[in-house]
DNA sequence: TAAACTTCGCGTTAATTTTACACAAAATTA
DNA sequence: TAATTTTGTGTAAAATTAACGCGAAGTTTA
């Protein structure tokens, strides 16, 4: 651990942090994944200690390569959760004067889009949980802020780019993929018409899986065809919906 | 000024700068505003002295209430060009450890339009020059990139939101409107179908002017109607391009 | 001064995309 | 076995987008 008053600059300077919004998705509805603001580390000039936060941390100024190093490493850290740095998006700096009480602290908010099924047994419960939605309890700093920007970024690179398919189970049924654009966009949709963009899109494949379902009537089976999708990109295509 | 090392942290903090990107149109092609680095500051630790680089400077942790009022206000002192806050828009962050050679330095860019009719006047020629995005010299530190990523993001935002008018002079013509969108999108549009699009929206007024204009055939002259724009953004529409 | 040329505005038609909508099959429940 | 829910499929109307012809206004050229 560094010594403290170590570091000592010409001219004030920020401290840095990037913050996570991780969502999730069961097949019912989209989830994020939070942290119990602990007293663990640095318990004097800890703050918000026992409410719920995004995960996220410091800048490592001499570690960490980006910003986004920095969010994935937090994250890590934080909830036992491991993605890559192509996995985040950043959405946007926060940096009101005022947002850290016990010093100036900027921060670069990310979101990452996560399969809800594979990565459910990785998250440390002890520290982390994953909250609907529907009811986030209220958080520490201007959390609460930079998840409802999250929130809307997201809406907005739904329309562009195919989100659904990091959100969705490898294996996955229409009426599934329907209710997470449903959930995100906060819309309803015309099944037939769903169905019929969809595969005219022409990144779904048909996938043999007699998996019973719990519903009444069986739907079929999909995977994405992430192949066919970069071909499709690369001769610039767009998805809108 | 400050003394040298009076400030002091328990852990090493990064320096925050924030960048503008800040396009003008002349009514022919798309421009941007650079100035050339000098060595008047800070000259034993300046770098990249004489080289054209994007406005930008370093965080007053102490007053700037965000970094895009960094933004604001330093683009105000390198270039005299006085823009509201709500004039930038925050394109991304750019965080690469080596990015600036003398520290670790992560900056903030913004993006800024502006009716270069209006503003030419008011940028200081001896520090800053508008540059044609066709022939914009090679830039210090990262900031090629940063221009890219700004442009590419004008590009996006272009299709739902009317950048058009915060470029456009007050008074205009549909083809100087249309050659904006042709500039930025590096496409061709139909000078019929363009025309009919724009009208329907029903975002431009006719006005009278019998400025007499340098082409063959006077076009009619338009103007923004922002209280009808305004209504229609309430309603929820969109505009695409 | 007339002819040729360029730029501009208007409107029509064809093609494509989006929207609205009805019925039958599969599985569960009563 | 009948009723109920969920899913899959297709088609016609409506709206939007794309393609395009023409004549008018002004400039340049012969």
């Amino acid at each position: 651990m560094a010594k403290k008053g170590q570091y000592t600059y010409e001219y004030p300077h920020p401290a840095v942090t990037a913050d996570c919004v991780v969502f999730g998705y069961d097949g019912k509805e989209l989830k994020v994944l939070l942290i119990k603001r602990g007293a663990e580390k640095e318990a004097s000039t800890t703050a918000y200690v026992g409410e719920w936060a995004l995960p996220g941390g410091f800048l490592d100024v001499e570690r960490d390569k980006t910003v986004t190093h920095t969010a994935a490493r937090e994250l890590k850290e934080e909830t036992g959760l491991k993605l890559g740095v192509k996995d985040f998006k950043e959405v946007a700096t926060f940096s009101d004067i005022k947002r850290d009480p016990r010093e100036r602290v900027i921060t670069i908010a990310h979101y990452a889009l996560v399969k809800l099924s594979d990565v459910q047994a990785d998250t440390d419960a002890d520290k982390a949980e994953w909250f609907s939605m529907k009811d986030v309890p209220s958080l520490a700093f201007d959390h609460d802020k930079i998840l409802r920007v999250a929130c809307s970024r997201l809406r907005q690179d739904i329309h562009f780019e195919p989100v659904g398919f990091d959100l969705m189970p490898e294996i996955f049924t229409l009426p599934q993929l329907q209710n997470l654009y449903e959930s995100i966009l906060e819309v309803k949709f015309d099944r037939r018409n769903f169905a019929n963009k969809m595969k005219h899109f022409g990144m779904l494949v048909e996938v043999e899986d007699d998996t019973p379902r719990h519903g009444t009537r069986t739907p079929i089976k999909y995977r994405f065809d992430k192949e066919n999708y970069e071909r499709l990109k690369a001769k610039g295509f767009q998805l809108e919906f």
